[in-house]
DNA sequence: CTTAATTCAGATAAATTTGTCTGAATTAAA
DNA sequence: TTTAATTCAGACAAATTTATCTGAATTAAG
């Protein structure tokens, strides 16, 4: 479903969230070590998206990444669809370029509400929600 | 969500099974030509559905694919598994290996649930279905 | 001011997916 | 029996995705 890279993207967004209740910077080893990606490679996505405003960095020595309070308004979808587009949640189910009501493919209609659910599962999870996780309510993200 | 290479198994198996009313046989040029993929490409990949049981080939002049009424049986489900494996159907929503009731990621339940919708859409969507449409009921499969 | 730790930018490389080429084997029709 | 049209098999190639390398720029601490 995800792409790898959206994966990633997607973990390391939350376990940033989760890390910036008070300011603090988490920097791209960590976030590696913690969701289990390459770090060089986290370090790519995550220069994408802050330049994309989804997040703050900040270079240079106890640098790092931050998410603050307008940030973390964003869903997982906005991250979902900035990084894979947005064909996961608009695509068709068999993949026709033009499948619509009119011209629906076989699966069309009922596709068309899993799809939506789905969107809906991803919009609803914002970042905000795992700023304000405490403790032991805070969500594993290792790969294995 | 599904591979180029799924979307073409699948929109190609739903092609033949159109075709496979009265014993004729479709031949890779037109099944291409059809469901709008490169020739080649969708000729190695039915090859290897053929050698694992989902539909029937006969070599030589005036030789094609066919499916049978055993073959029709299959659902879009079993093939998506048989091309892309079971990830779309059991994967978690944001790419952990462990996740799970015990282990939840932090959207599992919902994605669960949408999942297993998908799973049942592609599931009872059967080859025989397609193969018993007539005429104006059938379905168009070309990419674009 | 120097040093160490970090992000950043651009190039490169490896792996995977998608697509093509070539020729052999098979088959039906003429 | 020859010919033409097809699937089949295995190698190859191109494109895309995933991952790494290198060095520059930045920043805080000592």
């Amino acid at each position: 479903m995800l792409s790898k890279t959206c994966e990633y993207a997607v973990r390391a967004m939350i376990y940033v969230a989760q890390n910036s209740q008070n300011g603090q910077m988490v920097n791209i080893k960590k976030i590696a070590e913690k969701i289990g990606s390459p770090e060089l490679f986290i370090g790519k996505i995550l220069q994408g998206l802050s330049k994309r405003g989804f997040l703050q960095s900040s270079k240079g020595r106890y640098g790092g990444f931050y998410i603050n309070d307008n940030d973390a308004k964003h869903s997982l979808a906005d991250i979902v669809i900035a990084v894979d587009g947005d064909k996961i949640f608009k695509g068709c189910g068999v993949g026709l370029d033009y499948c619509s009501e009119k011209k629906p493919c076989p699966i069309h209609s009922e596709y068309k509400t899993a799809r939506n659910q789905l969107f809906n599962i991803y919009k609803s999870a914002t970042l905000e929600q795992f700023k304000s996780l405490k403790g032991s309510e805070l969500v594993m993200l290792k790969r294995k």
